[in-house]
Order: C-alpha cells, then sequence, then structure tokens
DNA sequence: CTCTTGACGCCGG
DNA sequence: TCCGGCGCCAAGA
C-alpha cells in the first residue's frame, strides 16, 4: 500500500497506554497486565515503560502490579500517593486486591 | 542484524 | 515468605 507503515506507530501505544492510566479514577488502581490486555497491544513490560518514558504526565501511582502492590520505583512514594487518594492498603503493605476486581 | 535489558507476570523450589 | 527462572514485546547498544 501507499502508506509505510500499515502497523500503528510505537507512540500510537504509548499514547493508548497513557489514556487508560488516565482514565483510572482516583481511589482505584489497575495492573500492569490490565493495562496491557485493554490496550490489546504487547504486554505488561512495555507498560512499564511507557510509564517510565511519560510516567511523569500521568497518575503512574494508581498502576501497581498484579498482586496490588505499588510500583517499584519511587519507594514508598507510590503508597503515599495512593493512600491520599482514598485506596484502601491491607496490613501487607498492599492495595485492596478486592477494588482491582471491581470495575 | 544480534544480544541484552526492562516501572512485569506467573510458576516452582 | 523470599529467590530464581522462563516467557512476552519492544527499544537500545
Amino acid at each position: 500500500m501507499s502508506s509505510p507503515d500499515e502497523s500503528a506507530k510505537p507512540d500510537e501505544y504509548v499514547d493508548a497506554v497513557l489514556a487508560v492510566i488516565a482514565a483510572i479514577p482516583a481511589g482505584r488502581v489497575m495492573s500492569y497486565g490490565a493495562i496491557a490486555e485493554v490496550v490489546g497491544r504487547a504486554g505488561p513490560r512495555q507498560v512499564g515503560r511507557v510509564l517510565a518514558l511519560h510516567g511523569s504526565d500521568v497518575p503512574w501511582w494508581r498502576v501497581v502490579h498484579a498482586d496490588g502492590a505499588p510500583a517499584t520505583c519511587h519507594d514508598g512514594t507510590a503508597t503515599d500517593h495512593l493512600v491520599a487518594e482514598g485506596v484502601a492498603f491491607r496490613p501487607n503493605g498492599k492495595v485492596d486486591l478486592a477494588v482491582l476486581r471491581r470495575s
């Protein structure tokens, strides 16, 4: 075809991920795998890479691991933001997984 | 073009 | 409970 690249640009994937993260309401958290699944492109690792590149422009603290544990970066900073948003934390230091299941 | 790494996910020991 | 290994997809060297 005339279009040199029929595939979506890599930046488009980034935009999709940022859109999903930005769509996460306060008091809610989404796992990397869940975001990757919603985007339907690549895997959870690329979601982390997008956060590493543009995470500063999105509520990355609402993005947690599949276990409900906060982001590995900014040690403790993520938990502080989540608590401020009203996220229910469990005594084990992870977010309430029940909230993750509820859409 | 090939190899390694990475804000991960899941399984086994 | 903690650690290591394997898999998935993409970007960097």
